[in-house]
DNA sequence: CTGATTGATATTTTTAACAATAGGTAACCA
DNA sequence: TGGTTACCTATTGTTAAAAATATCAATCAG
């Protein structure tokens, strides 16, 4: 199974440099010209100049005249912004999905997500921690049915990965908050809309402070 | 003052694409391949690809291949999501600006529009209404502090500028939401967050509903 | 010795041409 | 007459080279 790359040269420039950033193999602050990140491509540089503008977009690298692209540093205020606007529309993506029925299938998907958290914490697998977790939000946020909703979720997630995963290393227990995704899917089952983006809420606005309290802490800052 | 183009071709071209889409010169639905938008510019066809995909993440156009780029229509669900998202945006970003300082500048220019509403409604200049209430809006977005959520709502603001737009010309009274603003920046100024978010929540939850009646009412299937 | 101006260099911006591909049309066969 | 196949064309995807431009350093003047 080769796995012959299928979609265009833009796709796949956008697919890997986006992965390299989130998995800090281009780390933040990393910075080359065109040229450069072309020839580490494998391919010209109009590609990837489409692929950075994307990417620029997504708020994920500086596209900085005469200096090159940039992968963005977030600074504790940026981590602030960005975790506001998931504190704003989650609980309210959310509190739209209680009350909706919910695809057998999906909900089997979500208790997935729950039991590989706990199985992960347990193991102490970090990573599997982080994806299981990142995986419920992200599929809650489909489920409730606004694609631009979901959609521009996903993207600020994307950019507090980095974030999330130094709060995953230096912070010794993401322990407990398995039981707020339980009480948060109870909600939404029994139909709970105020419940439910009350637990949403309170759920994210926790991980702000946690991850803001630990930069301070460790004088991180930036991730 | 020959206004000479100081900015590069790819602004110029995304500046001018967006103009038109706003103002429906390029009018929803409407397709053409690049080459022809490139003639139609003036310049060749990579800038013009770069400015499309900059559109393309503001959700104006849509990219379909070998089809040409398409200015997006939007319909009824798709300006239900679109508002929902700033329901939720906006109360919180004013919400937060409740009790923050306001630069007496600023508040200068708040009241300037709300005033200009006022004149334009009594001079029945519904562009200029229009005009005035975004800026009101935008304007109050931008003091929030958070650059990411003001964009993005601008961004949202943007997408449905035609439907504003159409509710303007088919709806014979924009009228009474002036006062509406006063209240919010009433609210705003004496720091009542949550009186603010309530106005906020409540006066684009209205927007919404009068537009999407509109929209069924007339047999508006797109805009 | 300091500051400005000029020129070299590295990088982006833009163009034009080439390659690949999908979609439609016409022709041919059943 | 209906369907399938093959070719042609229109469009995008990609490349490479040329043009423009900002940055830095060096040199020269004050």
């Amino acid at each position: 199974m080769a796995e012959k790359t299928k979609s265009t040269r833009v796709d796949n420039a956008y697919d890997r440099l986006k992965s390299d950033i989130l998995h800090s193999e281009l780390p933040p602050g990393f910075q080359a010209p065109e040229p450069d990140i072309a020839k580490l491509l494998g391919m010209s540089r109009t590609p990837v100049r489409e692929a950075l503008i994307r990417l620029e977009a997504d708020g994920l690298v500086e596209l900085v005249p005469r200096r090159g692209a940039k992968v963005l540093a977030l600074s504790a205020s940026d981590l602030a912004e960005i975790y506001d606007l998931l504190i704003a529309l989650e609980p309210a993506a959310l509190s739209k999905l209680a009350g909706k029925p919910v695809d057998p299938e999906d909900l089997e998907d979500l208790e997935r997500f729950i039991q590989e958290m706990e199985r992960a914490e347990a193991a102490d697998d970090l990573d599997a921690w982080g994806a299981a977790d990142d995986a419920f939000h992200r599929r809650l946020l489909e489920l409730c049915g606004n694609k631009r909703l979901s959609a521009y979720a996903g993207c600020l997630m994307d950019q507090v990965t980095r974030g999330r995963m130094v709060l995953l290393r230096l912070h010794k227990e993401p322990i407990g908050t398995v039981q707020e995704h339980r009480d948060l899917l109870a909600a939404i089952l029994s139909g709970d809309g105020e419940a439910a983006a009350d637990l949403a809420r309170r759920h994210r606005q926790a991980s702000k402070q946690t991850l803001l309290d630990l930069l301070t802490s460790c004088r991180l800052g930036q991730v």
